[in-house]
DNA sequence: ACCATAGGTTCATATAATGAACCAGAAACA
DNA sequence: TGTTTCTGGTTCATTATATGAACCTATGGT
């Protein structure tokens, strides 16, 4: 491991739930000797990437960061970012992909994508507003959200949009430990009838599940072939989303597709 | 300049108008060998601080500072902070007010907030960098800076955005002495044309000057009476912010509103 | 007074960074 | 079409840089 990459994996240390993290923690932490650290975290901090404070003299991230990340937002939209991502997903399913983000208690639609090889599609809006416990996204986010907003989402009426709606709390329930265990969510005709949707959650910096990419097939033409390649691709995406807009999955989420980083001469996704 | 040192500054070559920069541009850039920078690229890469794009294998900034910045906010919340005090702040100037702060030799934008009242305004853009020899916020922070950065900044070559902008060291000097007296540092069209601005600087826990809010106007607006309304509402908003972020302003920084509140409880340093 | 911990510093050693030269491929140009 | 001149990427002997055990000083706890 080159110095540079040393001294960048001390950043990693900084959490949520641990913004300071002083000398000799640091060095703990990462395993490296105390002088090592000491220096390297004085070239992060001539850079502006922590800074000291507190009695401790303790480092926290700096105020380099806010400023390259205002600028990777400005050249890397979200929008555009999840675009490119969601046309890989329909390519590789045939079917359509979406994007939606939760505002509030709500999921709402921010992009999409058509497949052109099937003359029959689900189709969508944009803003479109998406039901928690009825939709394959909704339900993928809650199965990685606070128990507070589950418990929110399920006590209140739970609207049956089509008769297949699953409307039972302790049923969602046991639905969203299965998709903890998968990592994938799945809906039929919860939503509309006729469609039948898999969806893989998008997680923040700070492993919230912040929203959820899915991918809609008609019913005709699900079978479990399909479901198996949708599955698969589905997460992969949701993963590369997540990376590619600066999100940490959880630690218990599960990975199938161990995504070894090769150098930087890298295999396109 | 330790190894680590030259990696973090080919960062700083990514700007908002020069978001991807290829590999031979990059050395030039840095004046480094190509393979140094092909390699120190190849760590900042798989760290996620930048990413490889496009038919020319083009670098761009990464995921990796979208996650940082994250956490830096979250650790520490200077923007919620400053845009709450900047709203303040143009609501009783009705003008555009912004919030910069030093990163090593440079001040650059960290948010800002318009007022709805004119149809023209003054617009800024997140990330932006103040010229410190040209603009009322980078008075302001080199009126309190210590005498070494002033003399580099006023030895190196001083670059004339305007045909106003003052160039001429002495000049100058004389001009800091004048906001030292002040507290407030002033710029005519000395980076933009027609943008006249009031600036004060932000200190922090070392009575540093670390940043400066400022007020900009169009200079068709500007008279004396909201020349007098600015400054007196930048200086009061610029103390409010340096007390918010834990700051505290050097003894002899000059208060004409002292808000010496005769309560039993002391004012929190 | 004592021990354990902290941040910070030193210097001989070993490891990692360096850069001139070199590929191979893609445009630009004639 | 061949030639020039870019580009990103690679090699390897040389050199400079990073490293870590030990040390220093201060502080908080017992």
């Amino acid at each position: 491991m080159g110095t540079t990459a040393k001294a960048l994996s001390l950043l990693n240390y900084f959490t949520r739930s641990r913004p300071l993290v002083g000398l000799s923690d640091m060095a703990r932490l990462s395993g490296l000797n105390k002088a090592t650290v000491y220096r390297l975290m004085g070239e992060l901090a001539e850079a502006g990437f922590v800074e000291q404070v507190g009695t401790g003299r303790e480092y926290r991230l700096g105020p380099a960061v806010m400023r390259l990340a205002a600028l990777r937002e400005h050249a890397v939209p979200m929008r555009d970012v999840a675009a490119e991502v969601l046309r890989d997903l329909s390519d590789a399913t045939q079917e359509t992909a979406h994007f939606s983000l939760m505002q509030g208690r709500t999921l709402s639609t921010v992009t999409y994508a058509y497949s052109p090889v099937h003359g029959t599609r689900v189709t969508m809006e944009d803003a479109d507003v998406l039901m928690l416990h009825a939709t394959s996204s909704g339900l993928a986010v809650l199965a990685y959200s606070a128990p507070d907003l589950v418990g929110a989402v399920l006590e209140g009426p739970l609207e049956a949009r089509t008769d297949q709606t699953i409307t039972d709390p302790a049923h969602i329930r046991r639905m969203l430990d299965e998709i903890r265990r998968d990592g994938v969510a799945e809906s039929v005709s919860g939503f509309e009838n006729d469609v039948h949707s898999h969806a893989a959650p998008i997680f923040d910096a700070e492993s919230r599940a912040m929203g959820a990419i899915a991918v809609a097939a008609p019913t005709a033409r699900m079978d479990a072939a399909l479901a198996a390649r949708i599955r698969v691709a589905v997460k992969a995406q949701a993963l590369r989303l997540t990376r590619m807009l600066g999100g940490l999955p959880p630690p218990d989420y599960p990975r199938n597709t161990p995504d070894t980083v090769a150098g930087h001469a890298p295999a396109p996704a």
